[in-house]
DNA sequence: TTCGTCATGTAATGGGTTACATGATTAC
DNA sequence: GTAATCATGTAACCCATTACATGACGAA
């Protein structure tokens, strides 16, 4: 039970499945994986973390200053935690990955789900698309009947950002019926760990800056 | 001062600067018109308009069934109480119309601006559009390079929502560039009403069903 | 008379940020 | 030695939603 927000707690979940980490980095990988929806403070942060381990779900170990593998310069600051996912953990996070319902495809939910698709089944993938894009399309037909009911007492300006707001969730719906569909021709079922080839929505894909640059955080 | 969430309190202000309205109706009308990108419960809207009377930019009128003009069927039920908007309430609206630093462009407050850009001059809806344009476009100068330091440990599905999201500011930032030179090109300056012609943003533009439909609402 | 919608409110709760407090370690 | 960054936390606050309470009015 214990609803602590959800969406928080199950991208430290998965971001721990992936490796143990401690709290400083956990929050800079989860404000940059996913944090082009979302980002979260340490306020928030470190009370889930609290919270998990009460659960059972995590454990926190205090590696002060100790064992280094390789000639890695180090990795023994101060007296670090590193949380690290229990046996059920990841058995609650499989749990989580499974859902199917609106808590995997209503807006604040859907942008981490689909940040671990990695390790999600196809079929639950698909439905979970769907569900995100007959969602969207429900949301589309409320906009436009209101739109045909206020249209002539809206003046240019606050028609055009309507206008907008519609073709956005309309492009979304593209979007997401690009992605079905190739999910549904895809080959290859692989169910969890991050693969290699390319070809994950046989969308046009890639072309961005390539630069160096150790600059990043913001806030807190 | 008392920052009682901005959006909500100009938004109010904004709607009962066109004509007086009672709460439920001011609802309705904040949903609708600006809705797309914020959703107000009377839990926040009541207690809202409390402390704007209470700053003295609104009066509340208790029309309690009296004074009908047309045949209209009746605008008496129980007692409503009718918010009007006051010189100084008027006064300050104008202020906050002129504003066009972060208060204007950031994401919470940028939908309720614009859905006001009727009754804001055109120097001021150029600014606050490129205001707007150049944080998006921070915004994706982050995301590039935080991907080109990311991209080779992300999975398939962490980089198409990456992309995606890109791609998303990026047509937004399109959009804003043709509203921006549209405004630059645009002929009649006159600063506030709903004025008639098309041409806002010299945009395609309309393409949607028309159906009348009584249903609405939701929540609360 | 009962249901639906109009209409106004409030208290509890939730989910999160900000600001603060503290301190170790590294690079200059 | 000092600044920046790494690192962990907490308490105060903010903003809004949920759920609830209340009640009038119109239509079936």
């Amino acid at each position: 039970m214990s609803r602590r927000s959800d969406v928080l707690e199950f991208a430290v979940l998965g971001l721990l499945r992936e490796s143990p980490m401690h709290g400083y980095e956990l929050r800079k990988r989860l404000n940059s994986s996913l944090g082009v929806f979302r980002a979260f403070s340490y306020g928030s942060l470190y009370p889930c973390l609290k919270t998990l381990v009460a659960q059972g779900w995590l454990t926190e170990e205090t590696a002060s200053a100790s064992q280094d593998g390789p000639a890695v310069p180090l990795a023994g600051r101060r007296a670090k935690i590193v949380y690290r996912l229990t046996a059920e953990g990841k058995e609650h996070f499989e749990e989580l990955l499974a859902q199917t319902g609106p808590e995997a495809w209503e807006d604040e939910h859907f942008g981490v789900r689909f940040a671990f698709f990695g390790q999600t089944s196809r079929d639950v993938r698909v439905r979970v698309l769907e569900g995100r894009r007959s969602r969207l399309e429900e949301r589309l037909d409320k906009m436009r009947t209101s739109l045909a009911r206020t249209r002539e007492r809206l003046d240019d300006y606050t028609l055009e950002l309507q206008r907008h707001g519609m073709e956005s969730v309309e492009r979304e719906v593209r979007w997401l019926t690009e992605l079905i569909e190739s999910e549904r021709a895809g080959r290859d079922e692989r169910p969890s760990g991050a693969a290699g080839s390319q070809e994950t929505g046989g969308l046009p894909r890639d072309r961005d800056s390539t630069r160096p640059d150790p600059s990043d955080d913001t806030a807190n």
